[in-house]
DNA sequence: GATGAATGAGAGTTCATTCAT
DNA sequence: GATGAATGAACTCTCATTCAT
């Protein structure tokens, strides 16, 4: 019974945080009233102060459930092992597919916490890094491989801020239109980030 | 008379935008209230309105004098020639220059108006899509060095994205840290983008 | 089994009355939510409703339960006879104790009741009045003992108004400490009514 | 110029005041809108907020402006000597022609600021502890004519009690009607303060 | 009886913008 | 030009009350 209860409960938090999701997206978390959410979500607004603490509350509950996931799936890749390439590639690969996905969340996640200084803090802050972290040391695990002068950590920032751009980009998504898709925007950016764009 | 008079309404002007920059850089565009610009320029918050239309007007006349300078730069660069590792040096040069020099207008354009998408329409959108296609010109105009299957267009964004990561970077910032100044960033960033981490 | 029902009605009604009496005197009737009540009660919010109208009602109940039963006591006092001394000492004693027995209670009823024109209206403003007049008698009754020109009725009024000072008094609560206790309160407070200050 | 600005600028702030003591004394502070004040005052709500933080500081500089004065008045009294019965006859002759002349101020000083336990902390504690040991040094520098066993602190709290429960009294107000005027009621006070209702 | 999800009126507060002085 | 008083739309959040389960 309880765990009926549990579960319904679970379900429209989920529910509230995929329209917040939805109209972060469109108007951006500031533009977005607590009262959009609620239409979005086809209930009252006051319902929402039942699920979350607040407007910030839900902004956060969204990043740190999806943060959660990728910093879990980075892991795993770093652990499968493989080449650098491999996991490189499997990096970018899940980004943009999950980019393609849920653009909205990608859209959100990025956009209005990760370039906000108040939402990336404590434990924003603390999950972002880690990511950066988890990357260094995956380039680092290979550096016999790199080209002279090579800093793993300014390429871990490097290899996510291409990332980063392909995924948020207003601008992007009109410029390199029609040709990006997840498997050559993946193949590009890996490929660009190990072997430049002239090469040898 | 009239010159004078115009002279000194520039000024004024531009000391509101350099106000405007510095409290947007700390409190973000929303954030921000006009009279906290008022009072940084040290002014009555009335008299903003004589020297703007709105508050969207400051933003926007920020990003405007500030990325038509940029688009003028860029073009120099261009034009002057050189090679591709020359050209793009100098590009990612003035990036991270006016960045160290003036921190609080990239955090703004970067922040406030390139991610909004309320601001990154009409007028400013073509702007910023003028620097993509400035920067595409100049990696094709090298198209005879450029790795096989490189795409000028995606090279360019993966450029700037790479760029822009180091500019605005809450995180990176921290987490490079002090190892980072405008011209080892800028080799980085560079050699990275021509010769890949890994190398031939 | 209809009597059994309505003792165990009853009962639950005085359990949610125990508890916002509780509430009530630590939040005030306005700072108080219906949510607290129940929490203290260790029920569902809105069983509430079951046994009240509500919040409004649960307050009225409070004030007309415990004042029915000061009014009995009063009523037995003046019945019972005696000097006016051991008139007033009783009541002094009786509104003293319950207010050390039941601090919450009495706080309740002073703050919220009585100095409340939304409450004190109709059948509590009633109710409240008939002490005045009880008492009011019961100085009456003792006529001849009264120094020249002491109107009963003002006396009335005084008497009572010291005891309350007394029994909210949250600044003389601290101020007066810890010597004030039950039955030296009481003295002091019949003694100077009785006879002043400077007496003779 | 500046100094007319001030002046104006005060001027507004008591206008507010008083528009915010007579609709707190018709439905209390808490009932009170910031709209009611508004309206009451004769301009748009938002207004409120150029003199104000917020609703809670209207009601303490309210309180802080009222009792500020009451103290100065007190010290003068005790300052300029005189017998006992003098001393309490002023002081009670003050308290009820100040609600004689401003019956709102006095209800909501007294119900809304001395009875709440939110409010009467820190600056307005302390304000309000001052005239009770104001009065209880007067009180003691008496001592002498004392009846014995009379505790100066004790009697300087049902002094004021005494006054308190005539200058509240919703009830006391209709039930002492027509007969209590200021002159007769600071004789009735202090009268039965000093020698008791029943005398020697 | 019992629960708590759901509703929505309402309140306080903020702040861009206007305009009389 | 310059000031800041004045306005009121807008927004977040609270909470009494209802009602399906």
């Amino acid at each position: 019974m309880s765990d009926k209860r549990d579960a319904a409960f679970e379900e429209k938090r989920r529910a509230i945080l995929r329209a917040a999701t939805k109209v972060f997206a469109q108007k951006g978390y500031t533009g977005t009233r607590v009262g959009d959410i609620a239409k979005e979500a086809g209930i009252a607004y006051g319902l929402i102060y039942h699920y979350f603490a607040n407007k910030e509350d839900i902004l956060n509950s969204l990043f740190q459930g999806t943060w959660s996931l990728t910093l879990k799936v980075l892991e795993g890749i770093h652990e499968e092992g493989g080449t650098l390439r491999t996991k490189l590639r499997k990096i970018a690969g899940f980004f943009l597919e999950a980019w393609s996905l849920q653009p909205d969340v990608v859209e959100v996640v990025v956009l209005e916490v990760i370039r906000s200084p108040k939402f990336l803090e404590a434990a924003n802050l603390e999950a972002f890094q880690k990511t950066f972290m988890l990357l260094e040391k995956v380039i680092a695990s290979h550096q016999d491989q790199l080209r002279e002068g090579t800093d793993p950590r300014m390429a871990a920032v490097l290899f996510l801020g291409s990332l980063e751009i392909l995924l948020t980009g207003f601008v992007a998504r009109e410029f390199l239109s029609e040709g990006l898709n997840t498997e050559s925007g993946a193949d590009a950016v890996v490929d660009t980030f190990l072997y430049g764009i002239v090469g040898s």
